[in-house]
DNA sequence: ACCAAAGCTACATATAATGCAATAATGCAC
DNA sequence: GTGCATTATTGCATTATATGTAGCTTTGGT
């Protein structure tokens, strides 16, 4: 038996060819533009066939943008949640612990920030690929919501699962806007987390000047 | 000269053509589901050439659920943000005042709700389609904005752009959770802006509760 | 060395989307 | 209404995305 950190050549050799084939997708469309970057051309730089990229990936623009972003541990996530007063800001920190566990390869991170301010079209698409992890998220806070009735905000207004939906998706709206300012600006994004926090704070801000 | 509600023998027909290529797509995913939707089924119950759906519409996504929602004259919607001293709910009912303008075909309007509800994928394609919309949308508001310091909120934290920008988004993920709690709960939608006025106020309660 | 499971590839196919050139319908001046 | 300019529609060709299938290769375990 081995250890649950050694992963056999099989895992391995999966990994380094997902992480070739985005590495080809990222790097053809900061050096020739996002027209360039067909299908055809990422898998052959990736060195696989066009049949293999699509095993890979279920889109050409996930395998450019897309972020290999999961979610953590149930149960971290609900530590994470618990240590926070604050529903929205300890859904930030979660998102933040779910980034920081990504796996390592953060050349590629990086270059996909830069894609961003390059080609502000794929802001759609890396949102867009973020669904399936806000469902995920919108779950554990439903979970923690239902074990913490004290944690609720909008008990008399709506259901666990909508106040749990609610505040996903507002994050979710800190996050677009926190991410289009990035691009907008040519900012280097400093934190992620931080950042979106910080937009929180003035949406706040917004609502309670707004009369 | 004619007067400016009549409109010539092209510019109905090319209206009626429309009208038939949204129908047949509506329908037949009605009907059928999304799989059956393809381009040329779609176009055949229009009874164009393939070539010609792809000359109304940019993709068939847009012709399927698409809302062909404009904005109106930006002098009416500067009035309606300046009689609301409610800066999210004046984008609220600017918003419904658009959709209230739209060409009056009202059964699609009708069946695309329905589509919400039956083909939940299509939420995404849906607000993607809002995405043009709203980038005019922010425009005004930043208008707005400029000729209306004292409506700003955020003076002190952000650009004009920068609060017009956040304003529509926070706006925008209202409407996203209203239309994703209308297909959860199979809602009939009663009135698309006062619904999410309602979840403004929800948003600002929790807001307001989280510490 | 052998076998089973999983991965990769080539090939065929369906659909989406766009460019182009020929054709048809419309609007308009006369 | 005749003729001409404009615009819409169409068929055809082409490129790209995406998926199913069947055969071959690599890996893991014994």
């Amino acid at each position: 038996m081995h250890d649950s950190f050694e992963i056999g050549l099989r895992e391995r050799k999966k990994l380094n060819t997902r992480n070739a084939i985005e590495r080809a997708a990222v790097q053809i469309v900061l050096e020739q533009g996002y027209e360039a970057a067909t299908a055809e051309a990422i898998a052959k730089r990736a060195d696989v066939s066009l049949r293999t990229f699509f095993n890979y990936f279920p889109s050409k623009d996930v395998a450019i943008i897309g972020p290999d972003v999961r979610l953590i541990e149930e149960q971290q996530a609900l530590c994470i949640l618990e240590e926070d007063t604050h529903l929205l800001k300890g859904i930030c920190r979660v998102i933040g612990a779910c980034v920081a566990a990504m796996r390592p390869a953060s050349d590629i991170l990086e270059d996909r920030r830069r894609l961003l301010q390059q080609e502000p079209r794929l802001l759609h698409a890396h949102m867009t690929a973020l669904m399936e992890f806000e469902t995920d998220l919108t779950k554990v806070v439903a979970g923690f919501l239902e074990t913490h009735p004290q944690c609720r905000r909008l008990e008399r207004l709506t259901s666990v699962d909508g106040e749990a939906s609610m505040a996903v998706v507002m994050v979710d709206s800190a996050i677009r806007y926190s991410m289009e300012r990035w691009s907008a600006n040519g900012d280097d994004a400093p934190s992620y987390s931080r950042d979106i926090e910080r937009t929180i704070d003035m949406m706040a801000e917004m609502h309670r000047q707004d009369s």
